[in-house]
DNA sequence: TCGCCAACCGTAAACGTTTACGGTACTATG
DNA sequence: CATAGTACCGTAAACGTTTACGGTTGGCGA
């Protein structure tokens, strides 16, 4: 005997009522509720996820994918760790369990959520690295499979999605550095087809237009997210001849790869050349001190798992008005590495 | 009509004979065996996860629990990911599904664990971040689950576990530095309990002791295992009345953070101290060139991957002769960090 | 011809839940 | 007192598998 049925034994009453009892529902006596729970605190009862599975055709689960491997594996990781953080404390509410899918480098991303997929393996995703095209979308919407997505894709099937605001990072960025005087301005991108570079560029380059200049196509780096990239961006834009005299970076851990390259060939950020970054607790112990966005990422990851829920029927009532699209303002740390001002003229 | 009896009613055959020929059976004719898969395969069958599970009292799904959480997120993280990859590759060979479980820095790991145990979530575990004396691996144990770590332990219950070679680091770091005349040393610690500070620290001591020299606790910093620990352990070391000449980074990540509190101020590695340390694929990056310990990572999670299956009886014939327990040499890459030279006497 | 064995397959129970349905006891209402 | 309604509880089916067991067929040796 074991299992519910167990309990059910223990406490005299039939397995229906005790799982009623546990499962909060209304048509058993408080009294008999209370038994029921102070008896599964006893024996150390839990639910067999398996046999409830079966019944209810849920798992419990809720999966937030991630890219992994060579090439990625920069501190953008440390991003998603820190929203991922904020997703735990969401759903923990719910016991709901998260878990992260990591899909290596090695695999194809649209496979592995397939794999998933096909396993039944979750009741709702979230899914990150949002291509600008992100057939992953299409297809979890045709499934009918609750899902929201940090980032934002040309791909829309009407989900849920967070995003952070590089529309403004770029605005307000190429406004302030054209302030100082700096026409020449480059501008970098990740090296795959997330969406957020396209946004980042794009916006850069209108902004730049709207003061009468242009993006110089040159000057837009490819890199992946990592100190690495970082670095072998400045190696890159040195050999220039027609040097910038600012740039955005559009990922957090490339800044230091950069400022590792610049020191490389004795010129230093906001001296011989403004940067303007983003940060994250890293970027923080650079000097000259990183002029950069910032924002909560923990803030980020509950907004994020609640707007999933928010579309989940089982859940949804908990979060009567969450907002399921929402841009994250980012706010502009002032520091040392955008100090440089060109002599006008 | 759903699952695996459409399945069978669509090739008028029994579930029982479905059932045995999808999973490889004996007793099934291999012509009605092609022609179920082929039918499976026609009609996009996938076994019911749940259903198996009920019955089997499995769930096919194998967790690596890592820590995470602001004081953690360093790359750190990304050490885990390339093992996290290796590990993935192999239990993809079995078809099975392999997550991470992130245990969130407000949350104590060994709750985390007992509730993911209680929910008989996985077959196996992989664990990592292992501490000096862990509870966790006596409550594995106990419970009868399979489970591998990252790193040894005191709290040593039968489990295979891997680790790097921090006596071999210790030893080979100190002794070619005291061969090059250095004689105060430093090294450096995470700052919480996992095992391998012990294990480094005691090393080194020991080692210096050979040589008539001795570790002064003075010079032994504690850190996260992050950049910004890095700078701060740099701060605290410039701040110091009797310099070390010499430091030892356990850790990969700090080797950037300690590089840069340096270089504010005015220091440099190899040339105003000694540095040795570990390498990641960030590290490569650092100017001068870091002198450090390399390892492939996922080779490493291959290897720990294959000793827990080793451990699970469904699995061990695959592998007859894994090492259980393995540490790992880590190479040494020269590089200029450490070129200093002390006059002697 | 008989018996035996091997090869293959069908039947049905079991895994641990949840939940629709119906039943009982009691209360309130007329 | 009859009836309706309420509050609570028990029964049993259902979820989709796997697998022990037994049955049928055909071949083969004696």
């Amino acid at each position: 005997m074991t299992g519910i049925r167990r309990l059910a034994q223990h406490l005299d009453i039939s397995i229906g009522t005790v799982s009623r009892a546990l499962n909060g529902r209304p048509d058993v006596n408080e009294e008999t509720r209370k038994r029921v729970l102070e008896a599964a605190a006893e024996l150390g009862y839990v639910p067999n996820q398996s046999g409830r599975s079966l019944r209810q055709g849920t798992t419990n689960i809720i999966g937030f994918m991630m890219q992994t491997g060579a090439e990625i594996t920069g501190q953008g990781d440390t991003f998603f760790m820190s929203v991922f953080d904020g997703v735990q404390t969401v759903f923990a509410r719910h016991r709901l369990d998260l878990v992260a899918l990591l899909c290596s480098s090695q695999e194809d991303p649209d496979d592995y959520l397939r794999r998933v997929v096909a396993r039944g393996f979750a009741d709702g995703l979230i899914l990150s690295a949002t291509q600008r095209h992100d057939p992953r979308l299409e297809f979890l919407a045709k499934r009918k499979i609750p899902f929201a997505t940090l980032g934002r894709s040309l791909t829309d099937v009407g989900q849920p999605w967070l995003d952070l605001d590089f529309e403004g990072m770029a605005q307000t960025a190429i406004d302030r550095l054209v302030e100082r005087g700096h026409q020449r301005i480059a501008v970098t991108r990740p090296h795959d087809d997330v969406n957020l570079g396209y946004i980042f560029v794009d916006q850069a380059a209108s902004a730049l237009e709207a003061h009468g200049l242009f993006l110089d196509p040159d000057l837009i780096f490819r890199s992946t997210p990592n100190e690495a990239g970082g670095y072998r961006i400045a190696r890159e834009l040195l050999s220039k001849k027609d040097r910038p005299t600012a740039i955005l970076l559009v990922n957090e851990s490339i800044a230091i790869g950069f400022y590792r390259g610049l020191s490389e060939a004795g010129l230093k950020p906001g001296r011989d050349i403004a940067v303007i970054g983003r940060h994250s607790p890293q970027t923080h112990f650079l000097s000259p001190s990183l002029t950069g966005f910032e924002l909560s990422r923990r803030d980020l990851g509950i907004a994020l798992a609640e707007a999933l829920l928010a579309t989940m029927p089982a859940f949804s009532h908990f979060y009567p008005n969450a907002e399921l699209r929402k841009i994250w303002h980012e706010e502009l740390i002032e520091g040392e590495s955008d100090a440089f001002l060109l002599p006008h003229g």
